[in-house]
RNA sequence: CGGGGUGUAGCGCAGUUGGUAGCGCACCGCGUUUGGGACGCGGGGGUCGUCGGUUCGAGUCCGACCACCCCGACCA
């Protein structure tokens, strides 16, 4: 049940967050630090962006497997970059059936490790070639400092991993699984992401070379919202991951390996939401469409409840995942509240004079008109039941649209060009710096040191076509790279 | 792991010089209501974060611990 307001963005942009996590129902706290409990809507929401996931992973080639949860410490110590991003983190087990074990099991922050152990026993030749699997699962990270959704102890995740016989296909695997993530984050989250490479500080641990896609939430910090890496061959020699060319010669893979995490509903949130709740893109909507019945007594139920009832059926046939909301005792009034909160993208209001006049009432959540009296204020409108399904489908693409237009427009009016270093240090307080920069780790530790903001990727699209100077040593640069603070 | 804050009913809070726990919302029942957060009447629910100390007596005073949140160093 909804309560009253939340906390505004403006306020406290935090707090408004955590907020509207508990209060829509995605998620509440576990009595395990840091860890999170995902409620039915939230895991709803899950499994929608899952299946959009899934389907263009499988229509790029890719199969499902699961691997262990748990991994043999000894793993983490065969790739030396690994371990060491990793060490800090990582939950230990050392204990099973009463007894201590010989060889700790590492609960996996990332499977890179066993499935590389994996693939070594299952590639042979390069008619193994390529390897194209996905595991869909959970992970764990010791994090110091949680947030739902954004960083928890244990998250949900997809991890992609592959394996080829030479650099040039593993790297078109990298940025071709990037493109879906972009493609994925675009077209059916409506948040607008930038896909760049990531520096040598900010990649992961263990690959050569690692991209991502970057969003900008509504406070103007970036969020890393899906990470695609080329790993060379530095898992293939740690773990022996080896086939016989054409040639008949001994050669290691390349591997890559890519993910998406339940953060994802984290940059839903501080994309599209609002004062007034979540915002949800139709796309991967729990609930599409919600119907409030409206009546005052017998007489009028009878004649509201099978309109809703024929509309119900007609929309569902339509393949519109819709909902009627039949509690009883709850004002009409107090629904719409409910269900903003909840960020259903469409509501529907039936009552007695819809009934009458062959109509309904339609009330846009992405533009709320809290006046009826004044229909051109908001988005609330009055459409005939006639056609009912290709109207609300053909709205629910128009608010799915709405939604990355605004997105968008909010990501553009965030991005600066700064002129000099000091009016960089100026910018990355509230938006994101674009600029030149000379890819020295140095110039990169002296924008972080001086602002806190970091490198988040040197885009992949947009790149200035003549060479300038580092904003911040004054060295030739050819590249220009995004400066902002981060999740 | 450092700094700050908070722990009293599901949630938000009050609780005086120490005297045996209360308010709002939510919840349950009945009735009236219902087109932008309804109302009346009745009802249930608390070892006051934990442990210890002071005291005739502790939600209140003292000490320790624990948990969570917020802000900083690491990360998807």
């Amino acid at each position: 049940m909804a309560e009253e307001k939340l906390s505004t963005r403006a306020e406290n942009f935090s707090e408004w967050y955590n907020e509207l996590v508990l209060k829509a129902e995605l998620a509440d706290y576990s009595p395990v630090r840091g860890c999170m409990v995902v409620r039915p809507y939230g895991w709803t929401l899950w499994e929608n962006i899952q299946q959009a996931l899934d389907k263009r992973f499988k229509d790029t080639g890719h199969v499902n497997a699961a691997f262990p949860l748990f991994i043999p410490m000894s793993f983490f110590e065969k790739e030396k970059e690994h371990v060491e991003g990793f060490a800090p983190e990582l939950a230990v087990v050392t204990h099973g059936g009463g007894e201590k074990l010989e060889e700790p099991l590492v609960v996996r922050p990332t499977s890179e490790t066993i499935i590389g152990y994996m693939y070594s026993k299952w590639i042979k030749s390069w008619r193994d070639l390529p390897v194209l699997i996905n595991q869909w699962g959970n992970v764990v990270r010791w994090e110091l400092r949680t947030k739902l959704f954004l960083r928890t102890t244990e998250f949900y995740w997809q991890e992609g991993h592959t394996a080829h016989a030479t650099e040039q296909e593993a790297r078109e695997e990298t940025l071709r699984m990037l493109d879906v993530y972009a493609d994925f984050a675009i077209n059916e989250a409506a948040v607008p992401v930038l896909k760049g490479i990531k520096s040598e500080t900010e990649k992961f641990a263990g690959a050569v070379m690692s991209t991502t896609i970057e969003a900008i939430m509504q406070d103007a910090r970036a969020l890393q919202s899906g990470t695609s890496h080329y790993l060379g061959q530095n898992f293939a020699k740690a773990f022996n991951i080896q086939f016989t060319d054409q040639n008949n010669e001994l050669q290691y893979c390349h591997t890559t390996s890519w993910g998406l995490s339940t953060r994802m509903i984290g940059a839903i949130i501080m994309t599209h939401g609002d004062d007034q709740g979540l915002i949800l893109p139709p796309r991967l909507a729990p609930i599409q469409v919600v119907m409030i019945p409206i009546f005052k007594n017998d007489a009028e139920k009878a004649a509201v409840q099978p309109v809703v009832n024929r509309i119900w059926q007609e929309l569902k046939a339509a393949g519109i995942r819709v909902k009627v909301d039949e509690r009883e005792g709850l004002t009409p009034g107090f629904k719409y509240n409910d269900w903003e909160m909840r960020g259903v993208p469409l509501r529907m209001e039936i009552g007695p004079k819809d009934v009458e006049k062959n109509s309904v009432a339609l009330a846009r959540r992405d533009k709320p008109g809290r006046d009826p009296q004044k229909p051109g204020a908001g988005g609330k409108s009055f459409v005939s039941q006639e056609n009912l399904a290709a109207s609300v489908s053909g709205m629910l693409v128009t608010i799915q649209a709405a939604l990355l237009e605004r997105a968008t427009a909010m990501r553009d009016s965030h991005i600066r060009d700064p002129k000099n270093y000091e009016e960089l240090k100026q910018v990355v307080q509230n938006d994101w710096a674009f600029s030149y920069w000379c890819e020295s780790k140095a110039c990169e530790a002296k924008v972080k040191e001086d602002t806190k903001a970091s490198t988040r990727c040197i885009p992949l699209e947009g790149q200035p076509d003549h060479a300038g100077t580092c904003i911040v040593c004054g060295k030739p640069a050819t590249r220009k790279v995004y400066f902002a603070k981060s999740y």
